[in-house]
RNA sequence: GGAGCCAUAGCUCAAUUGGUUAGAGCGCUGCCCUGUCACGGCAGAGGUUGCGGGUUCGAGACCCGUUGGCUCCGCCA
């Protein structure tokens, strides 16, 4: 690596015992001042590392007046000779700690001002760390981060060129499609009125590329989805995106599996093992409550319905007797967590469109609950035998529609992980596929079919009568997610490839075929000119790195992301535009009202 | 759009049940200090307690409103 030139001779980490007597160059950072009024040692720091410099009043006056008058993250040039450090005075934490520079001269060539926050501890203000983000991203942590992503990237290209795939950049001036998430629109000054959307995923044209025969794609894509955001979702955001032909889920599995291997081998030295484990999704749901399980911990959800089939506890029969169902968790050694957790796991199961939820502390006096005087004996023995619940347990119940009580206890399951220490420092690496995803979501309150994964979804062949007889909420997709630790870091599928099955899908989905041509025209076109079968998969880079990383929020691993609302404070964008850009683009801007 | 929690110095946080002049650490300014590595010591500056109203003899604390922040729900094919 070229390093030196007429700024330096050498970077910050690089000097060693071996070096001293040798006249050197440094350029950096005051990471930190000592000053004893005499003697001043400065930690220069760049993004290898530091180096201590010392300033001798006696022998170097003029660079030791300005040494005295350092401030922290002054950029700084120095010359000096290179200097075995005094016997005891050796600093082994420090890869440079043999030596020091003793300074020469030094050139102030950056100075800087007071920090609006410190770089060496934690700030809660997110707002201020973005507004400086050129100052946030000197912290070491966020260094390591980026450099974290860049690995990854560069293990995921090493990879995927080694099976074969070809790299390929797709349109980010793309075409809007209503479907799915909210578009990000760019208008067209050459064609007043139309715009371009920027693409949600690449999917359609990395579709087009098999039926181009490009036989394998990849791609480290943006993509963009004009939704609210979270701690792990950004308006603007990175895919890992591939794609092959001739191919089954197994091979997409194989080569997942594969990739993240290889990322975990070169970034951190750990080798995976594989293949994952695979769970199908009704699995997922019925024993974890979540299409994307934290396997780490065990607290698994039982069915007690059968228990209860002739109980006379009303709020859980009247619910067997509709059809719903009646599940129950046991939190291990959690009978005495404080009233108000409870609270907030009722709450919980409220904010999820739960009635509420049941729960029973066993203690050594007996069980202890609002619903303790409706159980008989018997069903108090078939419940403790079925979770397995001891003296010390606190079990919880919803009964609801099977969706809504797995989802509940789902989330219940996760927050009695947490409230028993089993997720916070767990190091485990546990990866999972999900599989045999419905390929078809009843929505409730548009009283319409949607996609689960998305339209292009193959399903099961020996579901493909279901379909014909219209029992859509049974038919399965040839769909997976790839799960990290409870987080879903990807998913993908096989594809439809045949026109005709595209149609009757997005009919399905309440498209009525002028508007399939309108929007999907050219993907169905190119169906009719010798599409091979092909599947595909996309896992988010952010949320990958982040929890690599150990990072709260893909923030911390986005160089320069938005905030909550979709603003950059630094830049101050999205911001407004100038009366002519918008006269020439054709259209005028509303402000919202104050 | 909805719910809950929060808002005190540049940063991170204190401030008995409502009671005198709102404190600490870091940072900042000045002075002292020749082997430190989170150097140390002395002194100083820095606050309309987010904002507006109310209750009270008295409000950082209690009440109402408002603005902003955080978490969750909705949303994210």
């Amino acid at each position: 690596m070229r390093i030196a030139n007429q700024w330096r001779s050498h970077h910050c980490a690089q000097l060693r015992a071996a070096d001293a007597g040798k006249n050197v160059r440094l350029c950096g950072w005051v990471d930190r001042r000592r000053d004893h009024g005499g003697l001043v040692f400065v930690d220069l720091r760049d993004r290898e590392g530091v180096s201590q410099i010392v300033f001798h009043p006696e022998e170097h006056p003029e660079a030791a007046e300005i040494g005295k008058a350092l401030h922290a993250e002054d950029f700084v040039q120095v010359e000096g000779q290179v200097t075995r450090r005094p016997e005891g005075t050796e600093n082994s934490s420090l890869a440079t700690g043999e030596i020091e520079v003793i300074v020469q001269s030094v050139r102030l060539i950056g100075p800087c001002s007071p920090l609006p926050f410190p770089l060496d501890g934690v700030v809660e203000n997110e707002d201020l760390r973005l507004s400086f983000r050129f100052l946030d991203l000197r912290r070491r942590k966020m260094l390591e981060n980026l450099k974290i992503r860049h690995r990854v990237s560069g293990a995921v290209r090493a990879y995927l060129d080694a099976q074969g795939f070809l790299e390929v950049e797709t349109p980010v001036l793309s075409k809007s499609t209503p479907e799915g998430a909210r578009d990000f629109l760019v208008p067209s000054r050459l064609t007043p009125g139309s715009f371009y959307a920027l693409p949600q995923a690449p999917q359609q044209y990395k579709q087009l590329l098999m039926v181009a025969g490009i036989e394998r794609y990849y791609q480290i894509a943006r993509c963009f989805r004009d939704e609210d955001l979270r701690a792990d979702r950004q308006p603007e955001f990175t895919q890992i995106d591939l794609e092959a032909s001739f191919v089954e889920s197994e091979d997409i599995h194989f080569w997942v599996e594969g990739m993240l291997r290889k990322i975990f081998r070169d970034v951190f030295d750990v080798d995976l093992a594989l293949p994952f484990p695979r769970m199908s999704y009704r699995e997922a749901m019925d024993r974890y409550g979540s299409d994307k399980p934290d396997l780490r911990f065990g607290i698994e959800l039982y069915d007690v319905g059968e228990i209860f089939r002739e109980s006379d506890l009303k709020v859980f029969r009247a619910v067997l007797d509709q059809g719903g169902v009646v599940k129950a968790v046991n939190g291990k050694g959690l009978a005495h967590i404080a009233a108000s957790e409870l609270t907030g796991l009722e709450d919980l199961a409220r904010s999820l469109g739960g009635k509420g939820l049941a729960y029973v502390r066993v203690e050594s006096s007996g069980w202890k609950s609002p619903i303790g005087k409706f159980l008989t004996a018997g069903e108090r023995d078939a419940l403790a035998r079925m979770l397995g619940a001891a003296e010390g347990d606190l079990i919880l119940f919803a009964a609801d529609r099977w969706d809504l009580a797995c989802e509940i206890l789902g989330r219940v399951r996760l927050r009695l992980a947490d409230l028993s220490g089993k997720r916070e420092g767990n190091a485990e690496w546990n990866f999972l596929w999900v599989t045999d995803f419905p390929l078809l979501a009843y929505d409730r309150e548009e009283s319409r079919w949607t996609s689960m994964h998305h339209p292009f979804t193959r399903p099961h062949s020996e579901d493909l009568p279901l379909l014909e007889k219209g029992h859509y909420g049974e038919i399965r997709a040839l769909a997976y997610d790839i799960v990290l630790n409870g987080t879903e870091l990807g998913g993908g599928s096989i594809r439809i490839h045949e026109a005709d099955l595209q149609q009757k899908i997005f009919s399905v989905l309440g498209i009525d075929p002028e508007t399939q041509e309108q929007r999907f025209g050219h993907l169905l076109k190119a169906f009719r000119y010798g599409a091979p079968p092909h599947g595909g998969v996309a896992l988010g880079l952010d949320r990958l790195v982040m929890l690599m990383a150990g990072a709260e929020s893909i923030r911390d691993v986005i160089a320069f992301p938005k905030n909550r609302h979709g603003v950059d404070p630094m830049t101050g964008s999205p911001s407004e535009v100038e009366p002519k850009q918008l006269r020439e683009l054709g259209i005028a801007a509303g402000r919202r009202d104050r």
